[in-house]
DNA sequence: GACAATTAGGACGTATTCTGTCCTATTTAA
DNA sequence: TTAAATAGGACAGAATACGTCCTAATTGTC
């Protein structure tokens, strides 16, 4: 191999090492026309690394200050999940990362060859993704200090107003952030309360860090604590109904919510808590498959009610 | 001018971010036989860039220290928002971009300095989101020329199984991608029907890149085309529904579906179409607030047969 | 010693890419 | 105005890159 790639390569190692070369003086040292320099300042261009030129009398080529070898490879794969990731980024919506979205995108680009730079371009151009969407951003000063302790194991004194309740200070080791459904929750061991707790980030409204350290358990599952505390602990009633169907299509009606489900002779059990059962009728109802209520017994007459309702709306 | 440059350059950052690799691993990687690697070991040569090798079993090559990549300076808004969209590109799943996610993370944290490194990791480990999933990947043969397609603009000539009917193969100019709930579409001009149609890319059979090029109309909004072709378009019985209650209240229960609300006296109107009134039906029954049939009559039946359903199970 | 897995490099045919030449166009400085 | 630099399209002929096939040598394991 002596060609052309070589002479490529050489041109940029020729223009690593030089201040200024002029097209005359490079067509000599790689011993081409300089018509082939202008295409091989091409392919470095191409190859996404930035060439100055100068037009005129005394002009001439300058590699970009500072740039080194070599630029970011992605194969298209990799370029594809880059940018959906950045894509779907969009909608999370944690602090202000819609400017921070923008100038990675910025930096990446300028270390990637024209074709990926291109694919990226065309991506970002024409894929649409529908997801939930946080309102509002995670105000920059409660969210350093978070992360911060997320990633030193350090625990935080938050003012946190839970539902109905007002403002009270607590020491937390935070253990994970989640997002679901549009919001943002974070999950860890309260001092005050002796236990796992959930607090949503937009109820935050003071978070210091503090110097004492925790050590976070091995495989804390966030998405499975959070699961279980947003539908297992609430409620004054306990429910147990049993799904006819199986897992596949209960996930498919129900989404994440079928995570709970524990397989029985005779279907999937569902059982959680209500301080509704009405809501929970509503629910059950639009469930595409048989069920049975085993318990509570005041779930079957809401039941019923709502099934009178939806009569009443269909005699109209 | 760009394979074998890119090539070699590839091959040198493989080496500059490995300790050491065989030829047939290097080979694998580069997509090319290995005594074209051999060759490019040759042309680091050349090019003054020294390469140690070792010889017999478990043989392979390695740089001599000292050649590195400049480090990636990112903020902490950037590393968040990174590292998010990464996490969520988990989800989208369109085509083998889990593999390719672990990859641009290995990628991204070699040009990345500690500090960065370690923040990003803690994102990653202590960072849920739960969001839409999609079951299965879009194979890899579909997608490459449906992504070409985008960039490029041209038609494809495509091998389509609506719902319920035979396959048809119909030539469409390809305006762009959708993922929602879980599922990914496309959305571009069909020649056969001659208008905009929405496809789900998991029921192509077959997907072929075509010369002839189009010009993608200007400003194209890919969400709202979906929006509207998805709730205005399918299903052979036309649907008119009146909600009574305000706005808000419908996108709390409805989520995204109440953009196609419209305000009327008397309520919200859900004007539609639908193949399965019984579907339409469960669906209606879930909603906490009034409404009201307007049409069509197998509604209003569907509604009662739902109903008498729910009684029997409230009877059990 | 035999075998397997690695390194090394020459030769060949084939498909693709690259090159210099010619040309037009634009930008600077003297 | 002239000269010296930048820029890029088009064309015909030459050069390059690649995989395949082959021989040769080096290691480690059984």
């Amino acid at each position: 191999m002596s060609g052309p790639t070589i002479r490529v390569l050489s041109l940029l190692e020729l223009l690593q090492s030089h201040g200024r070369l002029s097209g005359t003086e490079l067509a000599a040292r790689l011993g081409v026309d300089k018509r082939t320099v202008r295409r091989y300042i091409q392919a470095l261009e191409q190859l996404g690394i930035p060439v100055t030129t100068e037009h005129g009398c005394d002009g001439g080529y300058m590699l970009v200050a500072g740039f080194k070898l070599p630029p970011m490879m992605f194969t298209n794969d990799e370029t594809l999940a880059l940018s959906l990731g950045l894509l779907a980024a969009h909608n999370l919506n944690l602090a202000d990362t819609q400017g921070a979205i923008s100038s990675v995108q910025a930096k990446l680009e300028r270390v990637m060859p024209a074709k990926l730079k291109s694919r990226s371009r065309a991506i970002a151009d024409t894929i649409k993704l529908i997801l939930p969407a946080s309102d509002a951003g995670t105000p920059g000063q409660h969210l350093a200090p978070l992360l911060d302790a997320l990633e030193q194991q350090r625990s935080v004194s938050i003012c946190y107003t839970s539902y109905q309740q007002a403002s009270v200070v607590r020491q937390v080791d935070p253990y994970g952030l989640l997002f679901r459904s549009g919001r943002w929750y974070m999950s860890g061991y309260c001092h005050l309360r002796q236990e796992l707790r959930t607090f949503r980030l937009d109820r935050l409204q003071q978070i210091e860090l503090l110097q004492q350290r925790f050590n976070r358990p091995e495989n804390f599952d966030t998405a499975e604590h959070f699961t279980r505390s947003l539908y297992g602990m609430s409620g004054n009633l306990d429910v147990q109904v049993m799904l006819h169907t199986d897992k596949h299509t209960a996930t498919q009606a129900m989404g994440e919510t079928a995570s709970m489900l524990k397989p029985q002779a005779g279907g999937l059990l569902l059982s959680t808590r209500t301080d509704s059962c009405y809501c929970l009728a509503q629910w059950l109802s639009q469930l595409p498959f048989d069920f049975s209520i085993i318990e509570p017994p005041e779930l079957k007459l809401a039941l019923q009610q709502h099934a009178d309702r939806l009569i009443a709306i269909a005699r109209r």
